[in-house]
DNA sequence: AGCTATTGATAATA
DNA sequence: TTATTATCAATAGCT
């Protein structure tokens, strides 16, 4: 794609290759978002520069969910390897307890997940349900906070921008006197319109609000 | 690209699905390792189809590496400060890998109990809340399974008992022989009679989860 | 699976 | 970094 075919290597010019990162990268996700959504796929996606800045792009933002899910893929596998015989040394006692850890994390996690639910008694799913109930009202809150934040921003602006155009429509001496002015207002207003557009990227989870 | 626009949202027909899944999988995998050999980038990839199958790439199939590379990423963010010299060893690397893992898991943990939420995204508010409404389904159901299976037991002890007395008022000669055995035995009979009465539940006869 | 008409991505350029 | 545009590449809709 582009002017002219490119080789399959390296590409030597540093700042070409700076400038294709940066190109190719941003295809690269909007290509892994839109598989995510057209073909209803988890896609993880991890890239890091050769100056090891890392980039991520992961379906829902659920990276840790997907990574999960593609270590318990290979969990069979890794636990046959994984039984070595403790040998090491007084390091291994920190070890392992951050091991112990992150394993009793992970349980806990796939909890919160509803899943591996089998072994809790009634009462541990009830403080469960009970937990992710508070959690969920919380979530619910900052959520109607983030969405009536936005919704007032937009009605801020809309007013300006109402009034903005009252003052055009009620002085026609001054349009026509200063033509400059007047499509300076206007170049103003539809390039912020263009720049939105074309800044929006489906994989970015700020909160832009479609409306 | 192709005939006609693509609107970003899930093909609904099942067969063009999965064939544009597949096309466009094979597409991005190859803009993937393009990315990774053009530009001396790493990159991993994991795609999970929505029936759970994996497909991955990664730079010179390294994707422990990678994935490794990623997990110690936030550890080394914010421990930037606090360098600690390289005096422990090679299990250090090893160490710092579970340590990084393990704020992320709580940092991810936290989120599900309904805390930190300001550095969240609408988008991710979202999700995390579709999450957790998923999982207090899984949990509901499995509550009422619970409930379901306790009842249903409860049912076969009363049968039992009803049958036991049953055969007992049958057989006069034995009632008549022990007068006192006779009437620890309805006692416990009317007693269990009221307790299962207020317990229970026309249609929980068998375990129907909700979903 | 193949085949094209189209759309989309991007290399070169400014 | 951003924008434009000439080209090439990916792929949607059909077979």
């Amino acid at each position: 794609m582009g002017r002219g075919r490119v080789e399959l290597k390296r590409i030597e010019n540093k700042i070409n290759r700076q400038v294709t990162f940066s190109k190719r990268r941003s295809g690269l996700f909007k290509k892994a978002h839109e598989l995510s959504v057209l073909c209803d796929a988890e896609v993880a996606l991890i890239v890091f520069s050769h100056k090891w800045k890392l980039y991520e792009y992961s379906t829902d933002s659920c990276m840790e969910k997907i990574l999960e899910r593609y270590e318990r893929h290979y969990y069979a596998e890794r636990h046959l390897v994984a039984t070595e015989p403790e040998s090491q040394g007084e390091w291994s006692v920190e070890y392992n307890r951050l091991k112990a850890k992150v394993e009793l994390l992970q349980k806990n996690h796939r909890h919160y997940m509803g899943e591996d639910l089998d072994p809790l008694s009634l009462k541990e799913l009830q403080n469960l349900e009970q937990q992710l109930d508070t959690a969920l009202k919380h979530i619910r809150a900052r959520k109607n906070q983030l969405l009536n934040e936005s919704i007032s921003e937009l009605q801020r602006k809309e007013k300006a921008i109402k009034e903005q155009n009252a003052m055009l429509a009620n002085q026609p001496v001054f349009a026509c006197r200063s033509k400059r002015g007047r499509r300076q207002v206007h170049g103003n207003l539809s390039g912020g319109n263009k720049t939105m557009a074309s800044t929006h990227h489906p994989s970015c989870c700020h909160t832009h609000i479609p409306l």
